[in-house]
DNA sequence: ACTCTTTATGCAACTTAATTGCATTTTGCT
DNA sequence: AGCAAAATGCAATTAAGTTGCATAAAGAGT
């Protein structure tokens, strides 16, 4: 993705471009896994704390980034698919953490579940997987 | 269940028997739904807050709560099954998480899939939905 | 019941994460 | 170019979680 990508992407979630923005863009679209805040904060130093704060949390409100659950208490951020926007989330997708170098990674080709629960309303469901990444696996055995 | 039982599951898990350890257990079993720390932080106000976290620790680490993912970033903590012990957590439960009240539950007869994925090694499965729990919607839509 | 070792607790201090208010700068529009 | 709305940076603040250490309590042996 090119920077007039970018500053279609924003404009269609009706987000102002600003160059914070299109670097926070494009650190998600570069990596294959998903972020959190400290990697961000790492990467793009040159900004405020705060300010990438708001990004994100702009970037969720406008449906292109999710938060995804995390039991180690520091949220991750991963990259909506196209058609989620500011009414409606869409990412029905699997995630797999690893529990060795500890990236998030999306499986858009694993769908979570849909369960149904008698007497409750069920809007949104996540599946996390964790164990061991294909990368680290072959870290540990060589292959052969 | 009652002190004496309280002081067992203690005893089976190899921890001293104290008051905060009983208090603590008393609180998860009398509730229907995960505790965050902060709610424990409320109910149990005459305990230091470090003895509380310290107390979660240890209930986890022995398997008698488990941590419980959670995209707001603050974990909430449920109760394991009896089965649980200090090698190996076995909570195959699905998750449910009102977005009104905020409570978790644990839905024993709900158990996560198991998702094979070719190149990795899938350790433990985490299957969380949202949406409006039981309690929640009766309030909104009265009986009829 | 007394003694001793191990573990738990409370307190203070500290680290890290996240939020808020406000002045200044930038964006997008006319 | 000019203007209103929104974004940024900075400082300060709140909240979450951890560490070190002195004291208190628990459990085991006698």
């Amino acid at each position: 993705m090119k920077y007039s990508d970018y500053k279609k992407l924003l404009k269609n979630h009706n987000l102002r471009i600003t160059d914070c923005r299109i670097d926070v863009l494009e650190k998600f679209h570069a990596m294959d896994h998903a972020l959190s805040f400290k990697d961000l904060e790492d990467e793009l130093s040159d900004y405020d704390r705060v300010t990438l704060y708001r990004t994100l949390n702009s970037f969720i409100d406008r449906g292109l980034l999710h938060r995804i659950p995390n039991d180690s208490g520091m949220a991750t951020f991963g990259l909506c698919r196209e058609d989620c926007t500011e009414e409606a989330h869409h990412h029905d997708h699997v995630h797999f953490k690893c529990n060795i170098c500890g990236h998030v990674e999306c499986l858009p080709n694993y769908h979570t579940p849909v369960i149904d629960l008698p007497d409750y309303k069920v809007e949104e469901s996540y599946l996390i997987l964790n164990g061991i990444c294909r990368t680290c696996r072959e870290e540990l055995q060589p292959a052969n």
